[in-house]
DNA sequence: TTGAAAGCGCTAACAA
DNA sequence: TTGTTAGCGCTTTCAA
């Protein structure tokens, strides 16, 4: 009479039902017929009980984890958050679930506490946002023997990966600033993943392409408060015309301080962004910058994680070009800093 | 001499070390002492192989998952994006890996397939945010025996929640917009959880209190595109000195709208948002709005559900008060329009 | 249609 | 210090 206080387990559920474990077993999955009065008790007993199945039990008889792990050095910023809904969406419309563990820095340390607790869990393999420091360490400590792939802003060596050709579209949008006029264009980087990003490097292509001079860079951190410390000193200095930013987070904070520094935009200085961050539309001047479609990223390197989980063959890599989208806070410099 | 074609197994790296499997499982947990040239061969077993051991059986051994689901309407927008991120940072400094899954639609096939998948998982417990219909759905349909708590913005009966009391937030933000001057304020809102969500019924209990005349409700999507159409909508009626958004992105919208409708904000309209979005302050003109610390109310209930796990007493709900941000984007109304 | 027996990969208990 | 034996909760043979 005096129930166990434990989870109640498939043995229980036997009991009560008055029938042997594998029936329960069966009427759980539907594998093979059992008599209708026998699926009746055993339904009555799991409802009594509250029976839940251990998943445990069953991965460890099917072998096949359907957990994909996203590892990554945040989940809440825009491109991260967008490229996890779209690994979370092809994988679940596969019936893989989806986890999510950061790693806060690139510390040796760190990441190996990151890497045991991914591993802790049955998964079946792992996608890693190689977008800054703590993603690229993480890839590199991975154990090799983990179906893995990456995602980024730029091909490299090694993983199977999904890419956004920033550079591509970087070079597209500094090529597009310099048509409007301008006689060179600044840089404003937020935090890169390597020495450099695929958004810094298509800028310095495009301005060496058409000789205009390379001003020093600018670096910000992720925070839109020190784009907009940046602006203010631009305005100070007074001496750019054009500034391409590394997100429009960024590119929003950078054009508010120019403009408590007394600097209108466009009309004095052009501000470009990157990502197309919803609200970039809705922003006054509305941002020109690049779109990037992050969630279509996220998805296509769960195909490709999937691909290699299964043993398929797959390409390698899997790029994509993201497209300039023009609005209104990139226009012609004011007459006296024209390079026409 | 022809390698098995499957994952290794303990016991091949048993018998490649020529040592027994609890042998090679000491030198794996070091739950015991292991005489040193054992451990070294062994551990050239494992390096050689590439063995990594089986997490799903040894979950089966421990006993104690160390999974926490969050389940969630949406897992990009800027409270959701940081509430997973107060989960996961909590849950991951007590070991715990976090899986989100996403659920749709309040439509019960789908609600049943997103607890399928979310229970096929070895998980300790779950996060529901029930900040949507999806998730309120998701609740309800959750086995009692999981252990579980909710999240939103709003007390109800049922399991244990962490709460952000947003209609005293938003009751006091309505006010503060009275003060102002403003005869009432208009309301426009995001898809509501329930019938109504915490910030309008604050909404409309300040406006009660203080006798101005209810306005009809706007209802925007999530999208701030949504909001600029209701802006443009706004401008051409006319009517309205302040509006109360559901949330910055919307806020913003509006004030495009707005704009382009030829409403200038604040002097002629006031615009207030919700949940001080990290681009609210560089928006111009930048948003007085409620600032809600999504990630502490994910840090909370993380704490709320290790209780449950470990079977503590825990205070069912755990409320905290948004607090208002002053900035620009409310100011007194224009003469005309005046309530004084 | 059903139950008994075996086994998934690992760790814990027990002997030696 | 080490190996042998059990056993975690389930599914899958294999007989009956």
């Amino acid at each position: 009479m005096n129930a166990p206080d434990r989870r109640p387990v498939i043995r229980d559920v036997a009991r009560a039902a008055g029938v042997s474990v594998p029936t329960v077993s069966r009427v759980l999955t539907g594998a093979a017929r059992v008599s209708p009065e026998k699926v009746e008790r055993v339904r009555a007993a799991i409802e009594e009980l509250g029976f839940l199945p251990s998943a445990t039990a069953r991965a460890l008889v099917a072998k096949k984890p359907k957990l994909i792990a996203v590892i990554a050095g945040n989940t809440s910023r825009f491109g991260y958050a967008e490229t996890i809904r779209g690994v979370e969406e092809a994988a679940r419309a596969d019936g893989y679930t989806v986890s999510i563990t950061v790693v806060e820095s690139a510390e040796a340390a760190e990441v190996e506490r990151a890497i045991a607790l991914v591993t802790a869990q049955p998964i079946a393999g792992v996608v890693v946002l190689k977008f800054d420091p703590p993603g690229v360490a993480a890839l590199e400590a991975l154990p090799s023997l983990l179906p893995t792939v990456a995602v980024s802003g730029v091909r490299a060596r090694g993983v199977p990966q999904s890419v956004l050709d920033e550079a591509a579209a970087a070079h597209e949008l500094v090529e597009y600033m310099l048509d409007q006029g301008h006689r060179t264009v600044h840089h404003v980087t937020v935090p890169p993943s390597r020495r450099e990003d695929g958004r810094t490097t298509g800028w310095r292509r495009a301005l060496t392409d058409r000789g205009a001079t390379i001003p020093p860079i600018i670096a910000a951190t992720w925070e839109p408060e020190s784009g907009r410390e940046i602006g203010r000193r631009l305005a100070e200095a007074g001496d750019a015309s054009a500034v391409f930013c590394g997100n429009d987070e960024i590119a929003m904070g950078v054009i508010r301080g120019l403009r408590e520094g007394g600097c209108a935009v466009p009309e004095e200085v052009s501000v470009a962004g990157f990502d197309d961050h919803p609200i970039s539309a809705m922003f006054s001047p509305s941002l020109t910058t690049v779109h990037q479609d992050f969630a279509g990223l996220g998805n296509r390197a769960y195909q490709q994680l999937e691909g290699v989980i299964e043993g398929r063959k797959i390409r390698k890599f899997c790029s994509e070009r993201p497209t300039l989208v023009v609005r209104e806070s990139v226009a012609p410099p004011p007459v006296s800093k024209s390079g026409a």
